[in-house]
DNA sequence: CGAGTTCATGTCAGTGACTGTCATCGCTGT
DNA sequence: ACAGCGATGACAGTCACTGACATGAACTCG
């Protein structure tokens, strides 16, 4: 064993999930959060540039799914078919932690600051789908109206199923009625 | 004449966007903006409650003029329709102030975190349009969807009419090259 | 006119987010 | 054994933001 104990990113992550959710992200301070997990507030920011960030430690990964399941599929699909086929991998690596991304969820929506956040991390998302869709074929401006629409719809689907009281069905239902509705909405 | 030279929030804004540009936004402090304003530090602060904010000071009120426009539309026309209404009002009052905007969109774009709250406001809007729609007789799922979709489409248009170089088109009708873009995204 | 009120601002002290820099010391490889 | 690496601690510093209180011109009311 190291001189530390080790796992020190995941033991800050753990201890500001708690700390969020007990008394709020605002009256936490990131020396509160390291102190809880054993550690010194300077290590707090070696592992994550601001005290927000520490909540969106998996968003890399979660994207990576994401834009892998957009390139696997075939070419001669549709822009729509691609983007479905990435929400449904996303969709189904978010449905076992549903539990943890409720908990999530609830302390970003108590704070403004959070949320900026979190806007920001689709934005990500909407970029790194509109360079997919180009790559495909689809004309940059389509590509961006594209992409935008589908990480908006996905994230007001992530909404709602991460709202309480809970609703039954799957977040990838919940990302398809949200197409069909953006559909009916632009038809009329 | 009062105690003090009149218009402080103003000479602040200005103060600001200026040295923003030149510096860009980190390099610049608000004891520094406050003092090419002629005040201090403690009354930007009394302004506005943050560096960022200082930005957005004109969004409320075009947000009510968005708003307005579509609550002034008949209760028999179309959520899209009423949608389309208000986006024309909006764009009809940001269409002179086109230079300016440019600006400070350069402004923004530069700085992740004024990226951040830009995404803030545009949710608001969105709050807004949806809260409408839903008086205007939409379910509330369809209606979040909708409203959605519309700031997001707004959003991308907007970011094409203030893209370096600058093209022609008047912002309305990047707005319903927006619309229809998605429209064709949904439909294959 | 004079006393009280308001209101925008100044002053000052404090907290907390974040950063730069250097020291520490187990571990790893030779 | 020795050298260097890498994660951490220690510490001082900057800056965003806040609360409390003071100031003085303008405004109000009798």
């Amino acid at each position: 064993m190291g001189r530390w104990k080790p796992d020190g990113r995941r033991r800050l992550q753990d201890a500001a999930l708690k700390l969020y959710a007990e008394r709020g992200f605002a009256e936490v301070t990131a020396a509160a959060v390291a102190e809880r997990a054993g550690l010194t507030e300077r290590t707090f920011f070696r592992h994550f540039p601001d005290k927000k960030e520490i909540l969106f430690g998996d968003e890399e990964a979660l994207r990576d799914t994401f834009v892998a399941a957009v390139a696997a599929v075939p070419v001669d699909a549709t822009p729509y078919e691609a983007t479905l086929a990435g929400l449904k991998a996303l969709t189904g690596a978010l449905q076992p932690s549903r539990e943890r991304l409720v908990l999530r969820t609830r302390i970003i929506r108590q704070s403004p600051e959070l949320r900026e956040r979190e806007l920001v991390k689709l934005a990500a998302w909407a970029a790194a789908l509109t360079t997919i869709l180009c790559e495909r074929g689809l004309g940059p401006a389509d590509a961006v109206f594209a992409a935008e629409t589908a990480t908006t719809t996905f994230r007001v689907a992530f909404e709602r199923w991460t709202a309480e009281p809970l609703v039954d069905d799957a977040l990838f239902e919940l990302v398809q009625e949200g197409f069909t509705a953006v559909e009916r909405f632009l038809r009329r």
